[in-house]
DNA sequence: AGATCTGTAATGGTTAGACTAACAGTAGTA
DNA sequence: TACTACTGTTAGTCTAACCATTACAGATCT
């Protein structure tokens, strides 16, 4: 799968999180760990479906336009990385006699595409805001580590 | 996803549907268009698992030793292919105070996980068996095309 | 012995993906 | 108006993953 996906729902996570604040490209980028330039074209992503706000020149930056709670993972999913699930290569061959190999590419690719549904009806239930939780759920538990 | 998935799938079938025959790793290869010797090494996982019966030497090559109608797309997948939903890029970093960027990684790991299951639930629904019957469907299907 | 297969490892080429630099456009500020 | 600090976007470089290919040892039949 695509790693602009990951981006996507990492920076939204951390605009919910980080609410109050307008956050620049490079505090987001800082916070993902990659360069600003790659943040600022998954984020143009998402300020042209809504889900974030920018705004340009001094004290500019994103903020988040959209209810963390109510924004599935499945929409995310579907605007960075749809498709992705089917490798590029693809075997047979359609000029073949055989009606194994010249079908071939058309059945998998309905296969690939049927398992992409079901893996999307699962982001369908699990929200940004979800997210958020589970990684305060996992914070929380991180003190019992170092007391080992 | 690993184009391995596919490879071992379309020899499968392959199998399936010439059962008859003993098919030669240079057959196969024609009929997936690749490589034999990639074919050989898909093959080699999959006579390691029992589903297929290898002879070397003149007159030899691969038949199928289980019943397509009994296997899974899902077995297929986690044989070849487990763990590639995952991007190998990695968002946030561990070391950071910020709990959003600290805890990225697992929570998007155990989500990606998820996802794979999902996945891999509907890929329990397909047989060997059942795509070859695709397979004939989509050829039956072909001559009317033609008349267009 | 020789021909025809598989098993497997090593190498090379190509492509996708991530990083980076660069610069135009925009919006505040003095 | 000039300056500064942002986003928007494109293009170039680097790297890693992936497929193709070569090579050769081992097995099996005639």
């Amino acid at each position: 799968m695509n790693s602009e996906f990951t981006i996507a729902v990492h920076s939204l996570v951390l605009l919910a999180y980080k609410s109050d604040h307008m956050a620049t490209s490079d505090y987001i980028a800082m916070n993902v760990a990659t360069h600003p330039a790659r943040i600022r074209k998954v984020m143009s992503l998402l300020r042209k479906q809504g889900y974030v706000r920018t705004k340009e020149g001094i004290g500019g930056g994103f903020t988040l336009s959209c209810d963390p709670a109510k924004v599935t993972l499945a929409e995310i999913y579907r605007l960075t990385s749809l498709g992705t699930l089917k490798p590029s290569w693809c075997s047979g061959d359609p000029g073949k006699e055989c009606p194994v190999s010249a079908n071939m590419k058309p059945v998998m690719d309905s296969i690939f595409f049927e398992a992409e549904l079901n893996m999307e009806r699962y982001l369908e239930g699990q929200t940004i805001a979800g997210v958020l939780e589970q990684l305060q759920a996992a914070e929380r538990l991180k003190p019992q580590a170092q007391n080992q």
